[in-house]
DNA sequence: CGTGATTACGTTTATCGTAATTATA
DNA sequence: TATAATTACGATAAACGTAATCACG
């Protein structure tokens, strides 16, 4: 048995049982993989593919428990590389960040900037998507930090880390009748159209839930991917924005005005995911514990270990 | 790099850095590893071990993550090869229990002799020990499924799983006064000389920490590591014995009574040792939920993935 | 027939063992 | 000086690519 061919084989899996396109990915013949797959399989004894003629049509039932081990193998093997590559080549790498609009534009910038001029030898790469994507990146190891809001803890082969919490705030415009208010309330917002985030976003699904709770259906006339376009339109006067208070800045934002509703929203949890048993690399620590210092290396490596543990903020 | 490799690099941590040894253990020759050692550290560009001259002196910092992985992957190997080692060859395999003296004479018998009638194909083997030499076997995959009452949860690279509860009795020749006696109690019991077992071995803390919850000192006058050599000097009249009530029998024990003694110590629990993470052939299962009927294939398998997860009998 | 897997075969590279060499304790 | 690792080298085998063949839709 080889490590080849165990790439071989879930390379065929990964291009839909089809030779001729894992021998293109991994940039070999494919003859070669052909014969390598004959050769595992006899060793082992069992048929990894089911084949009609000589077409693959299927994965036999020990060809699944084969992949599935494969694959841990080759994760495996990766980390093994990922180790001596960081010891290899000292304090530098590449680093792969993966996060939402919100956080990127108003979480991230200052520790980014800090990171990469401590560290000049790693390269940095922050890559914006929504959730879901962003889970993904990290779960497939396209990623290695994952920074968002929702979705994240949705995947076990996730380990996410509670970053911080932060709360909703309404946006209006200067001069706007609600701004008059003794107390913000969510039967006050009702009256008025609202701009907000798309579903999947920011803490928009506890928006949701608050409106459902007092079976009240809010006039959204607009949502957006980021606070940036909602911000523009409030000020247009198309209505008011929620958005986070983290998205809000007196002196930048001048012609808006924010009102706290950190009482009307459930607050929001800022996670960051890694995927469950990578080898972390130094900078990955320092990464982490610039952006959130409660996160030390210590505390990773607890969650990390723990694996189903929940770490409270 | 090559699974060999890794293998050759483990054999050497594991002979104490002796490389020759190594060799010779893995049935190869001495230069070929070392040669194998270098173009493993050349191709990840550190070195893995510590070397004075020619001698290997130590492990290096990247040689421990290199180590612990390669360890991971070459178990991982080791299970794509008993998954489909068991489709290979059906319902035959190699099957190896590592139990105590109680557990091999008293608990096992029938279940052992239903299973090789059931499956022919699976040669059993029964390996006897005390509890930290199997819990030991089945870290190191020597054994398959360990059985013993104490010792097994220490080891956090096994799952245990409870399998039955059970009480200590007192044994007494026949005529002895003890059994006049409305009922047994540890003021009672430290008046007689006693035989039991050696620490560390069937629910003998259990019967340390009774005696001592009543800061008594029990005339210990013989410890065994069986119940069978307790019950013959017993027979003797060297003392009263107190042992597992499993290990009595009305019929088979003539001259010998028992008294319940199921107040006098906390109840023990035999368990059932499988090592994390291995993969685990139709017959393993089949063994265990015979030995253990609430054991089925679907509790195993939530033990295993939950890992820390307490099961309660 | 075209797409796609297998077979055949030659080249290249890697692996392993023996023997000689060198370094350490 | 004995033990143990490295270097040198040759035989063997494995891996890979090219070309030809074969099977399915």
């Amino acid at each position: 048995m080889k490590l080849q061919q165990l790439r071989y084989i879930l390379e065929i899996q990964r291009q839909g049982l089809n030779v001729s396109e894992a021998a293109e990915t991994l940039f070999t013949s494919q003859p070669g993989i052909s014969k390598q797959v004959k050769l595992l399989e006899d060793e082992l004894g069992v048929t990894i593919f089911e084949r009609s003629g000589k077409r693959f049509t299927g994965v036999t039932e020990p060809g699944k428990a084969i992949l599935a081990s494969a694959e841990q193998i080759l994760r495996e093997a990766e980390n093994l590389k990922r180790a001596s590559g960081e010891f290899a080549t000292g304090n530098s790498g590449r680093l792969v960040l993966a996060a939402t609009h919100t956080q990127a534009r108003y979480a991230l910038p200052l520790v980014v900037r800090d990171f990469i001029s401590e560290r000049p030898g790693v390269k940095l790469e922050l890559h914006q998507g929504n959730p879901t994507q962003i889970a993904e990146w990290v779960v497939n190891g396209d990623a290695d930090i994952g920074i968002a809001t929702e979705a994240l803890d949705r995947y076990p082969q996730l380990i996410t880390l509670p970053v911080r919490q932060w709360s909703h705030c309404v946006i209006a415009p200067d001069g706007h009748p609600i701004l008059k208010q003794q107390s913000l309330s969510l039967s006050e917002l009702v009256k008025w159209p609202l701009i907000t985030y798309d579903t999947a976003f920011s803490g928009r699904s506890h928006i949701n839930q608050a409106f459902e709770r007092i079976a009240a259906s809010p006039n959204v006339v607009l949502t957006a991917l980021d606070a940036d376009v909602i911000k523009t339109y409030v000020s247009l006067g198309l209505g008011l924005g929620i958005i986070s208070a983290l998205a809000y800045d007196t002196r930048r934002d001048a012609g808006l005005q924010a009102l706290d509703a950190a009482h009307l929203f459930e607050s929001n949890t800022t996670r960051l995911a890694l995927r469950r048993g990578t080898y972390l690399r130094r900078f990955d620590y320092d990464f982490i514990e610039r952006f959130a210092p409660h996160l030390s290396r210590h505390a990773v490596d607890l969650a990390m270990q723990g694996g189903g543990a929940e770490y409270q903020l």
